[in-house]
DNA sequence: CAGGATCCAATTGGATACTG
DNA sequence: CAGTATCCAATTGGATCCTG
């Protein structure tokens, strides 16, 4: 079982860094995916996997479990012929998802500009030969 | 040349979704670590490899190349023995610290708390053989 | 339906040696 | 100093098959 690392990297340089903390938590963008696609109430996994667009069953799996073991998630089974099994983000999540939208809201302002940058930047490179 | 990826991939997908935009750009904890870094002012190569602990030479310089691609960085050289680059963000950059600041200040918030949850799921697997 | 397990391909990233 | 180039190890992740 990849994922779910067993953290001995961290131990070696001290840890302890809140901007540490939060990128290996939130790092990877199918956490946040997941963050945003569950704020609005809880979600079935089939659901997450329609929605998410391009995650693997396998993925989404590993990113729910660690969600879940970092506390940002509960996952619900309910004992039903077929299983339902939902999840929904605890408070603590929550409060990630506004700081997430401060995020995205930043991403979508400036979506044109980094766009423009990027193909200046290409567009440099290609004349000189880098 | 590994990184500095052609963007192929998402094309395919439709693209345009803000919150993959901004994943794309901030994920990889060294960019978020970098733009924290140089939020202050004007830092120089070494001056970077130094405070990030842990990056590696190949990593730092492709991260600050994404950066500066994306229009979130300006590098500046100045001709001088021996050579001078200096990083600072761009308005926009700035911008996007703000939003991590709110990030950042969560999982300082939360620290003890998502430690504590980790720590009870791996015991609850531990009693139960998963 | 909601996964767990496995296999394999691709990407990521560290270490290191070299250069203007 | 500020990188670039290269080699190789580790991790990530997709596809697939199986099960309660």
């Amino acid at each position: 079982m990849p994922q779910v690392k067993t953290e001995a990297p961290h131990e070696i340089v001290g840890e302890a860094c809140p901007v540490r903390e939060v990128l290996d938590r939130v790092a990877g963008k199918w956490s946040i995916l997941i963050i945003v696609a569950a704020a609005r109430g809880p979600v079935r996994f089939t659901e997450l996997e329609r929605s998410i667009e391009g995650i693997s069953r396998r993925m989404l799996t590993l990113t729910l479990r660690n969600l879940e073991r970092d506390g940002l998630l509960t996952r619900t089974v309910y004992a039903t012929v077929p299983p339902r099994v939902e999840y929904r983000l605890t408070d603590m999540a929550q409060e990630l998802h506004q700081s997430l939208l401060s995020l995205t809201d930043w991403a979508t302002r400036h979506r044109e500009e980094i766009s423009a940058a990027r193909h200046a930047y290409d567009a440099e490179r290609l004349v000189d030969g880098r």
